[in-house]
DNA sequence: CGGGACTTTGAGCAAATTCAACCATTGTGG
DNA sequence: CCACAATGGTTGAATTTGCTCAAAGTCCCG
């Protein structure tokens, strides 16, 4: 349907080739880099991309390894992480929809990344992703603010792990998640929670058996309700928030 | 000296002005994005920017104030940090010369920053930057480039407050330090540590005492050495380095 | 030489970890 | 259809790392 429009925007010479979704209806879009490419260019956007889909548990990008691609989350969760020697694990964030991966204007990769979820990314090479930022300035000042936000975050981050409590911390994560998706036009009264405990664990530094205490001790005082299908209500959000900032 | 060619550069219609140092000379940039624009346009930005001087001990930035400005470190230390209500502290990075300050693209900053030492800042207001930044993409790269690195940093800091131990985030402080001034130039072999032991113990999670108490346990161990004008010798890198990666 | 800020050291304590066992859910092969 | 293995989650008891509280000690700098 949308396809013709597609291939009209698609250089002449480029093979046309068939994908699961086009760029125009792609429910990511407004949510990343290619939000700020008009409809007329995003043939171009379309050409270098290959998407592709990874099952579960699949490591699709390791630390250490030549950072040749750029990765778009259309669907899905992921984890980003960093190892150390000994297994130690730190998860340094949970990726959804619209979010990028392998902004890494470093050699190698700094982390790696694993479905969570079946996930759907768009991959780009980095060379030609990046002449493509030089001929679209909007898209590189989209990439800017993404990344700065992305900085805010993990400054926010550094303040749960360095300073607050077992509680605060899965507090903090829970309002987090709820209001990534209030951003996204969700209720934000109940979360999804496709990552397990003790990923949840590596995210805050705490050992699974705490993250468990916690989701229980929280359970107790009617902070959450847990659901079926790994859902979170979070059942008195003002409680939440105070114990969150520190306030009780 | 450097005087004529710096108001050569600048448009005929801009009023000289005396300043402390001019861009061409600055020891900061290099280091800085002031590095990506040829000597001929230096004087676009030496007309934007406002240089101005701190003291020890001074807020020159306050979490939740409007993020009117950018800030360029020229010479000396400065603690960027958030505060919790109850007046719990993480801080989430020691800036020096060439660091940035105010990459937000928030309306508010999202942290305060205090000279640690007198500090020499050039400070940009945001709006002539931007458009700045529209006419030399060269700069804006670099400043992608440079919140790129600044983000791995914050996820290593997320693995060393979210996964190590006080002796492992202690040494690899100081190792990140040293291969910082490395990267600057300077032997490595011996640290500058303009900041407090609070302070240390704010950046990496723990309290004074305990950063205190590593830092004798390291002495002993002969890893380190204090020597005065808080300088401190790595004797023992090899060890250090190890400690930091959790292998002993 | 005195005072303030910073640092070190000690003793007791507590939050979170470790180690261990058990429970729940789900998918698989006989 | 059910036994059972695998994965993830919960709970308990003992332990430990780092924290709290308290008191000296040290270093500047006026």
């Amino acid at each position: 349907m949308s396809l013709a429009l597609a291939v009209a925007s698609v250089p002449s010479r480029t093979a046309p080739h068939t994908r699961a979704h086009a760029c125009e209806t792609c429910a990511a879009r407004r949510l990343s880099i290619c939000g700020a490419m008009e409809d007329q260019d995003l043939g171009r956007l379309a050409v270098i991309r290959a998407p592709q889909t990874v099952a579960p548990g699949q490591t699709f990008l390791e630390e250490g390894e030549p950072a040749t691609h750029f990765f778009n989350i259309i669907e899905g969760a992921v984890k980003v992480y960093k190892l150390m020697a000994d297994g130690r694990r730190q998860i340094t964030g949970f990726l959804f929809a619209g979010d990028l991966l392998g902004l890494a204007f470093n050699e190698s990769y700094t982390y790696s990344a694993e479905a969570i979820t079946t996930v759907r990314i768009c991959r780009f090479a980095r060379r030609p992703l990046e002449r493509l930022l030089d001929e679209f300035p909007k898209m590189e000042k989209r990439l800017l603010a993404m990344a700065s936000n992305e900085l805010a975050a993990a400054q926010a981050q550094m303040m749960v792990l360095g300073r607050k409590t077992a509680h605060e911390r899965v507090a903090s994560f829970l309002l987090s998640l709820a209001e990534r998706e209030a951003r996204l036009g969700e209720d934000g009264q109940s979360v999804h929670l496709p990552m397990t405990r003790t990923d949840i664990a590596d995210y805050l530094g705490l050992t699974t058996e705490t993250a468990s205490r916690v989701f229980t001790s929280l359970k107790k005082r009617s902070y959450i309700t847990l659901e079926n299908g790994g859902r979170v209500r979070l059942t008195d959000r003002d409680e939440l928030e105070e114990l969150a900032s520190g306030l009780e």
